[in-house]
DNA sequence: GCTAATGTTCTAGTTGTTATAGAGCAAGCG
DNA sequence: CGCTTGCTCTATAACAACTAGAACATTAGC
């Protein structure tokens, strides 16, 4: 489990961590039970301050992705193999899901190449998964 | 056209008018060549800052969405029935598609239905296109 | 029970973003 | 010309992001 950010970047950095770790949770890297690096460890890995991993292991933590204990650290709780979501993270995310999608119908995407990259990413979590889970 | 934003939102205003915008592109609400308000009036409409408004039309443009002209106002430029869209575009899209499928897929959404609420998605921007301009 | 590791909380300061406000300049159409 | 409109400038207040240091609370392991 490799995290890499970019301090340069025009995304915050607890965003990017935030969303290197949900990749890893979708690709299969990560699964249910996994634990993740103290915020201290991880914070001295990247040069960053210990703060700034604690806000974004927050984030994960209210989406209920990780739990986080005094002295277990960080443990993945959710996976693509979990149950089903709850009540409306669906529909919050189709709300997110129609801007992006709108933005590349706006700039010229063809329709049919949207639908190819998006299978093509899923297909790409899909592959993760199986290569590490082989049941 | 009318554009609602939410001012207590955690989106910030300039990007939720943007985001407006670039919906109503893609669902052929608006077309190339067609007009959006003056900045003064625009902001007067939604009891906002002339500036704020400003900046959301200045993203757009950068975007390549949009023309701004001294006396012609803010234009359209770009549309679902454009050419394709510049070098990178796509690529810079599909990275920011990842994280956020990622995010489905880590919190349980199944792939099927994933790909089904894409689908919808895309077809009601198509269904809007086709009923503004029955060629 | 003690220890050490870990999350949690607190204060604090710096920098950048967001949004507001007012004033004025510059271009271009009629 | 003159009006509309984009555009720029300065300024301010509030909030977010990141860093920094310190201390507290819990708990697994000895």
């Amino acid at each position: 489990m490799i995290l890499v950010v970019e301090p340069d970047g025009d995304v915050p950095l607890y965003q990017q961590l935030r969303d290197r770790v949900v990749e890893a949770i979708a690709g299969g890297e990560l699964r249910s039970g996994d634990s993740l690096p103290a915020t201290r460890q991880l914070a001295a890995d990247l040069g960053i301050n210990m703060h700034t991993v604690n806000k974004a292991y927050d984030l994960l933590r209210r989406e209920g992705l990780i739990r986080l204990g005094r002295r277990t650290g960080a443990v993945v709780i959710r996976d693509a193999g979990s149950g089903p979501p709850g009540d409306d993270v669906a529909g919050q995310w189709e709300t997110r899901a129609r801007t992006l999608l709108a933005e590349a119908v706006a700039k010229g995407l063809p329709e049919a190449e949207i639908q190819k990259r998006c299978r093509a990413i899923l297909d790409g979590f899909r592959a993760g998964s199986d290569l590490e889970s082989p049941a």
